[in-house]
DNA sequence: GTCGGTCACATACACAGTGTATGTCAGTAG
DNA sequence: CTACTGACATACACTGTGTATGTGACCGAC
């Protein structure tokens, strides 16, 4: 398979390639909504025609942008998870991965907040479940079923999993880029120990001891501002 | 203050709060992109001309939707909070308010859903600094002030923290009604271990004990299938 | 080579929805 | 009673998606 293409089969493809490349452009810096077909086309020197003709609708359009971010992020996680010598380290390795996917404003902007927008949060959880959702997901059952984390339902906890990094490498993603690096350290600290959190060895119901816990007889108010109850 | 008001101006706010209403349950149940203010007008039985009398724009009266969910909401983990003897109790108390809200369907997709698409992602994270999330960090602060919590840059902790809960409350509010009192401890058990991660006693970084880690000789390939790379 | 067909795109139009400018009439103050 | 203000309704302009139709370049058959 694969012969050679005829030269119309070989522009054809470049102007695809050309109209998803400036979707892209668009979709992350502009945002879905404020993207207009016309102004797709524009770049490319053709028309909302050609973009009708290989994409079905605005919607599919975004779709091909996102299946594009997600395949190669996905693969880059996957292959750091399988890099490292065993379970913990390569959801460790994951995590790092992942954190450094977001930290790509393209891949952050059309994935994590255009994403949801464009496709409805059911569409895009549904397709986020064949590229990083479902492969944390994997790793997480991995994880439990390993003993490497209590025995908690995958579901919930892949979940929140999923959206406590997928947060933190959007916050990351959106911020001046000189305070990245101090903010990955934050955020990597703070997952990290989520994460730990989650290991059987941990009890979450053992009260934490406090230094201050037994000091002087304040009142149950302590310090929240009083919210305004009209 | 607070005169009696005139005839008219109690015609007009009965006009307004109808208003309110009626965007409430369409944004609610249809969404943002899908409600046309022609709808919310004739629901009441009144045209759009009413609805830019009340409201500068279709994303105002989203904006005074989602206040008002808000508003209620905040008042009630506030309490939550206040009302427990410590502070830990208290974040534990306003943690499972938190989940109570996040069941009202409602509060869920206004909120948490339709929040960012109406608002875009900054606008609507803005405006959370005055409700919930504004809750979750001076929470998390505090906790952290008092040496209940690990010394964790207090931004990044409430960040991921708030992120995780309104994810689990949003994921629950989505779910078939039957499945939400399972879902419920699911997701609360999920989140107080990930919460009791951030607690000082727990090393993040001591590798986790398995009982299955020196098993026979595996390779690096721990289970997770192979992901095509074109 | 040329001829009919097809494919890649352009052009033109229908439709929905927001926002804005203007009209109208009840209610209120003097 | 009158003049005015405020609460809406009506009409229109504009933007953007989607769709139906047109057109010219390429491709295979003879």
């Amino acid at each position: 398979m694969a012969v050679v293409k005829s030269r119309r089969e070989q522009y054809s493809e470049a102007t695809r390639a050309a109209l998803l490349a400036a979707a892209t452009h668009r979709f992350a810096t502009l945002g879905y909504a404020a993207t207009g077909l016309e102004d797709v086309a524009a770049d490319i020197q053709a028309t909302r025609g050609a973009v009708y003709h290989h994409f079905s609708s605005k919607k599919a359009l975004f779709e091909a942008v996102l299946d594009e971010q997600e395949e190669r992020a996905t693969s880059r996680l996957g292959a750091a998870y399988r890099a490292a010598p065993d379970p913990w380290s390569g959801a460790l390795a994951a995590l790092e991965a992942f954190l450094d996917q977001c930290l790509d404003p393209v891949y952050s902007r059309v994935v994590w907040r255009e994403g949801p927008i464009a496709m409805g949060w059911q569409g895009w959880h549904h397709s986020e479940e064949k590229y990083a959702y479902g492969l944390v997901e994997s790793i997480i059952g991995e994880l439990v079923e390993h003993g490497y984390l209590a025995a908690l339902p995958t579901a919930a906890a892949a979940d929140v999993t999923f959206h406590a990094i997928g947060t933190a490498g959007h916050r990351m993603a959106e911020a001046d880029p000189a305070d990245r690096p101090r903010l990955r350290t934050e955020y990597g600290a703070v997952l990290r120990r989520m994460l730990a959190g989650l290991r059987p060895d941990v009890d979450p119901d053992r009260p934490p001891h406090s230094e201050q816990q037994q000091r002087s007889g304040q009142s149950a108010d302590h310090g929240v501002g009083e919210q305004s109850t009209p």
